[in-house]
DNA sequence: AAGTGAACCTGAAGGC
DNA sequence: TGCCTTCAGGTTCACT
């Protein structure tokens, strides 16, 4: 599920929930994620107060007191619910109030934390394609999933140029280079699709053909401007929904309203009317319409 | 080296 | 109702 706009929405509700709240305690209900947790996950975290709170590409990063970066991955249903005195809202996947007590009892209910407020917050994640990972403050910049990663699409560094760079001699299609995390960190499979409609490029063209020794594509700058577009919206929407948290459920609170293209094959294209498309990449779904992207 | 596909999991949705 | 297949917002690893 989750993709730059969702893990932004889901720290920026986790921010107030932790920063400055110390942990009380701990619970884990499984050995891990996708990945193990690290060697004495619980005891490190424990009597640790949160600092500040973070996100880089499609990680939620919490700095410690201790000197410790907890790393947190979604990966594609991962979600956090918030129980406090208030009641418990979600924060993620899903956003609904929920009636029940404590939670943590669902069978998906893998991590739990308890915090000095008497507020817990707990991670639930069918499929276990979440990480959670703790290493020292220190090493983050070599950290194995930190290390390589690519511009923040929203940021200064991602123009231009920097897809010029990239892009050169690239055989991989459009699709593939944009989500290529170590190029640009963050997108997914539907912002992926629904920049590349708005830019008017197909999917399918190899991403070094932008590319050219007298004058690159012109479509070039309006790709920069619909990723950097896309996201914004998207974030915008997330954000509204956060607020009220009485929405059902979404991609990013209201934003799957506003596909263009995912999800929407055989729908009549918005521009032109034929039917939108759907293929195969990399063994993702792409949807695009034929005729307005080339 | 770069690019593609399989693997990791569970649940929801659609066809019969 | 139930069984079976397909697909899902991500990433890593093993191949060509």
């Amino acid at each position: 599920m989750p993709e730059l706009p969702e893990v932004e929405t889901v720290m920026r509700g986790l921010k107030p929930v932790l920063e400055g709240r110390r942990i009380t305690g701990v619970s884990l209900r499984r050995e891990g994620l996708r990945f193990p947790f690290p060697m004495n996950f619980a005891e490190r975290l424990s009597g640790r107060k949160v600092t500040s709170l973070w996100r880089r590409a499609k990680y939620i990063l919490a700095g410690l007191d201790s000197g410790d970066i907890l790393l947190i991955h979604l990966g594609m249903t991962g979600r956090f619910t918030v129980f406090s005195a208030a009641g418990a809202r979600n924060l993620g996947e899903f956003y609904f109030e929920t009636a029940s007590g404590e939670g943590g009892n669902g069978p998906h209910d893998h991590v739990m934390l308890s915090l000095d407020d008497g507020t817990r917050v707990v991670y639930t994640d069918p499929r276990r394609f979440g990480i959670m990972d703790l290493f020292a403050e220190t090493e983050a910049a070599d950290h194995k999933m930190l290390r390589g990663i690519g511009v923040e699409p929203l940021g200064n560094a991602f123009n231009e140029a920097y897809l010029v760079e990239r892009f050169r001699n690239k055989a991989a299609p459009l699709k593939s280079a944009l989500l290529d995390q170590h190029i640009i960190a963050g997108l997914g499979n539907i912002y992926v699709c629904e920049a590349l409609f708005r830019a008017g490029l197909s999917p399918r063209r190899k991403a070094g053909t932008l590319i050219r020794k007298k004058g690159n594509d012109p479509r070039l700058p309006d790709l920069v401007r619909h990723i950097r577009d896309v996201l914004g919206e998207a974030i915008a929407a997330g954000g509204s929904t956060l607020q009220d948290f009485a929405h059902t459920d979404g991609a990013s609170g209201e934003f799957q309203q506003r596909f263009l293209v995912y999800d929407r094959e055989g729908e009549p294209c918005s521009k032109c009317g034929s039917p939108i498309e759907r293929l195969v990449q990399s063994g993702r779904s792409t949807f695009y319409c034929r005729k307005c992207q080339s």
